[in-house]
DNA sequence: GTTAATGCAAAGCATTTGCACACGT
DNA sequence: ACGTGTGCAAATGCTTTGCATTAAC
C-alpha cells in the first residue's frame, strides 16, 4: 500500500510532466489543488476542494478550482468521478477501482479486493459505442446508515 | 422484447400499486412523468422530462417534476442513475442493467448482452457498507464522436 | 373531511463566463 | 515578451423550499 504522502508526490510529479508535455504553465494553484485531491478518499466535489485549498493558498477563487480540476481531468491526472447526485465529484486515483455509494446518505467509498477487474468484453464494439473503460458501481448502506431505517 | 406501449402501462400499474401500498394520491402529474420516463430510452434529465411534459399536462410545473421523480425513485418504480455530470438523470428501468457514456458529449446509453450479471460477491459486506445492488458503467466514444479527433 | 400534492415565485447551491490583471515559461 | 491562468463579480443552470390553493382518497 502506497502513503499518502508518496501518492501525492507522485501525482505532483505526473501533473509537472503532463504541464511540460502540452506547454501548460505549472501554477501553484494547479498543484495545491491536486494535491488536496490526492491528499482524500473521500471523493470530494470542487467545493469542498475549494474550503480545503482556501487556507491552504491565500486568495485562491472558487471558479479557479473549477477551471483546475477541469484542467487536471483533461490532462489525465484526475477523474470525475459517476455519481448519483446533482454535482461532480473528483478522484486523483486514475486507474481502474470501483465505488459504493451510500443508497441514503450518499456517501461514496473505493472498493477493493474484489474480483471486477477483467469484465472488458473482447469486443469493444457495443451499442455503437467504443468502449474504452469501466467502473462498478455498487450501492448500499454504509455503517450509519444501516442502523437507522 | 417489450413494446415501449406495454412497458409504459407496466409502470403505470407498477405506479398504481405503489401509491395505494403507501397510502400516496395517484395523480395525473406522476402518472404522466412517470409515462414521459417510461418512454424513452436517453436517461433524460429533470428538466428534460419538464420539456417533454408540459405539452402533455397543461400547467404542470417545473418543481412538481422534481418532486414527482423524487416521488417515483423513493417508490422504487425509477431510478436515479450515476453519471460523471453535474445533474440528475433518470430511468425507468429499475432491473440490474448497464450503462456506456460517451466520455466527449455525456451521452448515455443502456447496455445490454453482456455478461456482467452475476458480480455480486457472497459476502454483501465490503469496506463497513452492506451492499445491496450494483451497475457497471462503461465510458467510451459513441458513433458521432468516434470520428472526431 | 383529511391528508397530501401542486403551482408559483423566490431562494439556494453548483458551475460557468467575461474581462482586466498577474504570472509561469 | 508571450500566452495562458487567475481573481472578481456577474450570469447561468439545476434543484429545493415556503406558502396558499387544489385535488385525491
Amino acid at each position: 500500500m502506497k502513503t499518502s504522502q508518496e501518492f501525492r508526490q507522485q501525482k505532483i510529479s505526473e501533473l509537472a510532466r503532463a504541464c511540460r508535455e502540452n506547454g501548460l504553465p505549472l501554477t501553484p494553484q494547479r498543484q495545491t489543488v491536486l494535491e488536496a485531491l490526492a491528499g482524500r478518499s473521500d471523493h470530494p466535489s470542487a467545493d469542498e476542494l475549494f474550503d480545503e485549498v482556501k487556507d491552504r493558498l491565500r486568495g485562491i477563487s472558487r471558479a479557479t478550482v473549477y477551471r483546475v480540476l477541469e484542467t487536471l481531468v483533461r490532462l489525465g491526472v484526475a477523474r470525475r468521478i459517476s455519481t448519483s447526485e446533482a454535482r461532480a465529484r473528483f478522484d486523483a486515483h486514475c486507474g481502474r477501482h470501483h465505488h459504493v455509494q451510500c443508497a441514503r446518505c450518499g456517501k461514496v467509498e473505493d472498493l477493493h479486493d474484489l474480483p471486477l477487474d477483467d469484465l472488458m468484453p473482447e469486443n469493444t464494439f457495443q451499442g455503437g459505442f467504443r468502449l474504452l473503460d469501466y467502473s462498478v458501481q455498487f450501492s448500499g448502506l454504509c455503517t450509519d446508515c444501516q442502523d437507522r431505517p
